[in-house]
DNA sequence: AATTAAATTTCGCCT
DNA sequence: AGGCGAAGTTTAATT
């Protein structure tokens, strides 16, 4: 469905024009930007008064509440996604109250004065990618082997194996084979099936006996114990760390080894 | 200092003035409102990479940066205060970059369309209090006696004496009687002259010394010297500390005791 | 300035 | 759904 205009402001509105903006944008689950002249109330998990001043309130789609004021990261009153707000004017001021269930807590905004209003239809798919990528801490690997384990030698990556494609592919210090999965969160079992999978394909075409290392920031409770059921191992590696050397590694040229990087 | 206007807006402009509203309220300090689409990247404690989307960037007085997607209570990318701000228009693209010496990190913020922007100076004096009510209060030294003094059992509470009720009843580790007076903020004489009231009937109805402790955040200075007069006394009772240990008792299971039912 | 502890922490993942 | 641990945590208090 095509969203009508991805915009609409009103600046200096009476509270009457607010308050339909308001209810509009909430039932549409809009963004919603206020700014003006507010107090604010919170009963929950604590209780919090903040007497009145200029700031600005935003009500996000996924129905969480923030109230920021002119200074700090952090908004002096807000309210997690999930809530369910009811809007009236009540002798020229227009109340806002975000209400939640579990845990039972509720934030009231009260404007007797708005300097502008904006309901927003934000088209946003883009991903966020924290810390290094998987192929990031992949390349810090190839380019810093002792991140892995002192003696370790890359042979190859993303090296095609019957089922799919191994990260990392190498040889350790006493010459045995290692199957390196790289994982750039915390480690799961289905990170360990893989791994065991990818085990089992060079074991069978190699006829030798493989090692099979699995790296990642941290691993589960349960997930290590299946790892170790099967023979496998973990080995902690911060993806920010990666992150570092391969920086100090493009600085050195890696680039001319290991090909471009797009921008 | 400039008291200019509380708020300029602009709807669909081009990069350039864009860039010269932003350049402007970054030299006079202003909060600014930046709706359009966008990417970024963070370069620091970690690394982040934000594709292309539609956000509302916001930079606040004390040199802060939020970027905001439509969901979520925490800003996809953000720099705490103290920020220094460079922008610049490269190939019809607006940059902002918000750097920080300690730690050293980086936001850069790139937008390529802006829906709207907005330079605020927002007024707001209003004070912000995060507290327990005075019953919170109440509960919390019944739950942990201690908070009063060392020894302290209580033995009723909302007690009815003469001319009202006594909000704490109890007796000291020396056995005397121990009438006490909660206040949420500070105590002025009215609060003594009402302790001082209850002690008496509570003298005269038992004919045994009785100690009065008034209970509050803290104490205006001339009425310290009425307390001392009147041969009361003072303690310091964080309301906020009051709810914390409220919180800890109401899971251990405490209403059963003081919840329903008076013991 | 550095360290510690709290937060209306939020958020993600696992049981 | 509840519990545990991490976070680019931030922020206030303390040494």
């Amino acid at each position: 469905m095509s969203n009508s205009k991805p915009l609409t402001v009103s600046v200096n509105p009476n509270i009457e024009e607010v308050e339909k903006i308001v209810k509009e944008a909430l039932s549409q689950h809009k963004m919603l930007l206020v700014v003006g002249n507010c107090w604010v109330h919170y009963h929950g998990r604590a209780t919090s008064k903040l007497k009145p001043g200029e700031r600005v309130l935003i009500i996000k789609e996924d129905g969480s509440l923030l109230v920021h004021r002119s200074v700090g990261y952090e908004p002096v009153n807000w309210q997690p996604p999930g809530c369910i707000f009811h809007t009236r004017t009540n002798n020229k001021v227009l109340e806002i109250h975000a209400v939640r269930q579990k845990p039972p807590e509720m934030v009231q905004v009260f404007f007797d004065r708005v300097h502008m209003v904006s309901a927003l239809s934000l088209k946003d798919e883009g991903e966020f990618a924290l810390y290094a990528s998987e192929e990031d801490m992949q390349k810090a690997i190839l380019a810093e082997p002792s991140l892995l384990e002192e003696g370790f030698k890359p042979i190859s990556f993303e090296k095609k194996v019957e089922p799919g494609f191994v990260d990392v592919y190498g040889v350790d210090t006493n010459g045995r084979l290692v199957v390196v999965e790289i994982k750039r969160k915390t480690a799961g079992k289905e990170a360990v099936l893989q791994l065991a999978k990818y085990i089992e394909a060079v074991k069978t075409r190699t006829n030798r006996e493989v090692r099979g290392i699995l790296a990642a920031p941290n691993i589960a409770k349960d997930t290590q114990r299946l790892l170790e059921t099967l023979g496998l191992e973990f080995k902690a590696l911060n993806p920010k760390k990666c992150a570092e050397i391969l920086k100090r590694a493009e600085i050195r040229g890696l680039e001319a080894y290991f090909g471009e990087e797009n921008s």
